[in-house]
RNA sequence: UGGUCGAUGGUGUAAUCGGUAGCACAGCAGAUUUUGGUUCUGUUAGUCGAGGUUCAAAUCCUCGUCGACCAGCCA
């Protein structure tokens, strides 16, 4: 048997551990997920606490942690807390609660804990004293807008009036700097490296900048604070993270990185006896190509202006892509977690159809999700001749199977009577070809009800049909075919609709949801997002009757309504008045087909309102 | 325009340092089905281009083409 193909990491990792690069665990560094003698694995996921997750984070998280938890190592939570002036508690206990959600156990058994990039201000400050001592760092004087100016571009260098000061000058300016003795912006402290690189990265990038802030950590002690560059090396550095892998546009900053830890360790040696002391640890950054996918915008930035627009109702709107969203919207994380294994790892940029994200939560709802019958448009369908089967208001319990898929199951029963409600896009007075509900003169099976036929309709005074009126056949209890007829043949009947009893349900309130953009590509064709919103990507339908027993419903409960799809008791349900999400609807094959013909009259809308991905929703010509 | 990186069906991703281009999703066709769901079967479709090396190139070389990223005191 082949093995699963190693993706890059894996490949890199496995040549790593072949090698004996890092080294390994200690008796002393293991908990119940590492074997003392095995090859060091460590990595980390080290988001800023200034948004919320979203599902692109969750690539990183998921390849992260499981990279530890494969090679029986340790993944790191850490905070890049680095500047105060964007940062909020709020979003370090946000992040906490997703990535623990999404399976990123920190404190499990491959857990290294959580950590703060501001608990090694302290060391990083050492050290960039150390920097300037060896020349290697300088304090400038230059302004933002004066080093913008002096930047060069592609073919001038870069120019800084004050690289060649002593050290012992800079030394005595950057503790001035660190005393608070200079305005917000007035100095940096930067590294001496190339103003002629071709590479920006490295024309003397700045180490520290002066922000007068209060750190929602560190409080007041501080008014200068390292840049990412600076920290981000050290931070991994200092946790002993071996593979510290971060997205592509990170590429031009990978010699910086190494740049800085070989800085530190100028004077240093393996064992201790360099002026300086031992050496530090020299992590890898590596980049991987981050999850983009259609449909969806994941910037931090745009995602918190619709928030504060009012676009959205907030972080955990269910149309938004935060892990918070998705959450509430009934995204499990193990469906997660299946995408991101599915789209794989890899240094190309690439646009995942987002239909694959919804395509793994259905599979796995599909398995273990209880069956209910919802009707979320309602039209009312008497029973016309129910009276010769007994008495008219008699009430029949059904039997119904609560998962095909698994017949642990069991059944449930479901209560059937005289006037139901049915799908109104169930039934067309002027059907298509190929339409299998009800139609004047047309029989359908009422899924573990009866078969019925429709023998008139009414309407009001614009020409609306308000009422179906049915005859059924109590020969076809629970939906079952009839017996034979005299010449031997079973009646057959193409369609199956789900219903409700017209007194026996239960009210709710059904939220569905369409994609947030009408766009595959938001923003590509005027380049502003905002442009390309949905305007119809919530519908709030509040007449919904679903089967009695969904009346008592809980956050957090999942049930695939037959025909319909996926939902989710959504945490403004209350009793008496039960709220469900739409997560998903089902794949809907006639939607499709009937999408073709769209255009011509009498073609119907796909089932269930405003069309669940068929190419008659609104992201209908999106494609170029 | 300087630098770095990438390019395999519609999409995503394989092909163990040159040896039969495979898988998944989507699509299409059919079977099963008391969900137009699920499941099953079949099927369409690809190595960016031009040269070169070689018995043999997705893979190596050259030159192009296209795309991504970089000139924050953001990360």
């Amino acid at each position: 048997m082949p093995d699963e193909p190693r993706h890059f990491l894996e490949q890199i990792i496995d040549a790593d551990n072949a090698s004996g690069k890092w080294g390994q665990w200690s008796p002393a560094e293991c908990t119940s997920g590492q074997t003392p003698g095995t090859s060091r694995v460590h990595t980390r996921f080290p988001p800023e606490p200034n948004g919320y997750l979203h599902i692109g984070h969750a690539k990183s998280i998921c390849l992260n942690y499981g990279l530890a938890e494969e090679f029986g190592g340790k993944f790191n939570l850490r905070f890049d807390d680095t500047n105060p002036s964007k940062e909020e508690q709020e979003y370090v206990d946000a992040i906490k609660e997703d990535v623990a959600w999404l399976g990123g156990a920190y404190e499990g058994a491959f857990g290294g804990g959580i950590f703060w990039a501001s608990d090694y201000f302290g060391q990083m400050y050492a050290w960039a004293e150390e920097l300037v001592q060896k020349g290697l760092a300088y304090v400038c004087d230059l302004n933002a807008e004066q080093m913008s100016q002096m930047r060069g571009d592609l073919k001038t260098p870069a120019r800084s009036p004050h690289r060649e000061r002593s050290p012992q000058e800079s030394l005595d300016l950057l503790r001035r700097m660190k005393a608070g003795e200079f305005p917000d912006g007035s100095r940096t402290l930067r590294a001496k490296i190339d103003l002629n690189s071709p590479n920006f990265v490295l024309r003397d990038p700045v180490m520290y900048r002066i922000v007068h802030a209060p750190h929602h950590n560190t409080g007041d002690a501080w008014c200068i604070y390292p840049m990412y560059d600076w920290a981000h090396c050290l931070e991994d550095s200092l946790e002993g993270i071996t593979h510290s892998i971060c997205t592509l546009e990170f590429r031009n900053n990978r010699p910086l990185y190494d740049w800085f830890i070989n800085a530190i360790n100028q004077g240093r040696n393996a064992d201790g006896s360099g002026k300086y002391g031992k050496l530090v640890h020299h992590p890898q950054q590596i980049e991987f190509a981050k999850l983009k996918l259609t449909y969806t915008v994941m910037s931090k930035r745009f995602l918190l202006q619709i928030v504060k627009d009012g676009k959205v109702s907030g972080w955990d709107d269910p149309r938004m892509p935060t892990l918070r969203g998705m959450r509430r919207r009934g995204y499990t994380a193990a469906s997660i977690r299946q995408l991101c294994k599915d789209v794989g790892v890899t240094t190309q940029d690439s646009v995942i159809d987002v239909g694959r994200l919804e395509n793994c939560l259905r599979d796995e709802l599909n398995k273990v999700a209880p069956r209910r019958m919802g009707v979320l448009r309602p039209l009312r369908l008497r029973i016309v001749n129910w009276g010769e089967g007994g008495a008219a208001d008699r009430v029949e319990m059904m039997n119904a199977i609560n998962n095909p898929e698994d017949a642990s199951a069991g059944t449930r029963p479901v209560a059937f009577t005289g006037e139901l409600f049915i799908e109104r896009d169930d039934f067309m007075e002027n059907p298509p070809k190929k339409f299998f509900r009800l139609a004047p003169g047309a029989e359908v099976r009422l899924r573990y009800g009866y078969w019925v036929r429709c023998v008139d309709v009414v309407k009001d005074g614009a020409g609306n049909v308000t009422e179906v009126l049915c005859t059924y056949d109590p020969q076809t209890r629970g939906g079952d075919d009839p017996p034979p007829g005299p010449d031997g043949t079973v009646r057959k009947v193409k369609g199956t609709i789900h219903w409700v009893s017209a007194t026996r349900n239960a009210k709710a309130e059904v939220r569905v949801f369409d994609r947030l953009f009408s766009a595959e590509t938001p923003g590509e064709r005027t380049g502003s997002f905002f442009d390309d919103l949905n305007p119809n990507s919530l519908e709030v339908l509040r007449d919904a009757v679903l089967e009695e027993s969904l009346a008592h419903a809980e956050h957090g409960e999942r049930f695939q309504f037959e025909r319909l799809g996926y939902f989710c008791v959504d945490q403004d349900s209350r009793p008496g008045a039960v709220v469900f999400n739409r997560s998903v609807t089902l794949k809907d094959t006639w939607a499709k087909e009937s999408a073709k013909d769209a255009g011509k009259p009498g073609t119907p809308a796909p089932r269930g309102t405003q069309g669940p991905q068929g190419p008659q929703g609104p992201q209908a010509g999106a494609k170029k």
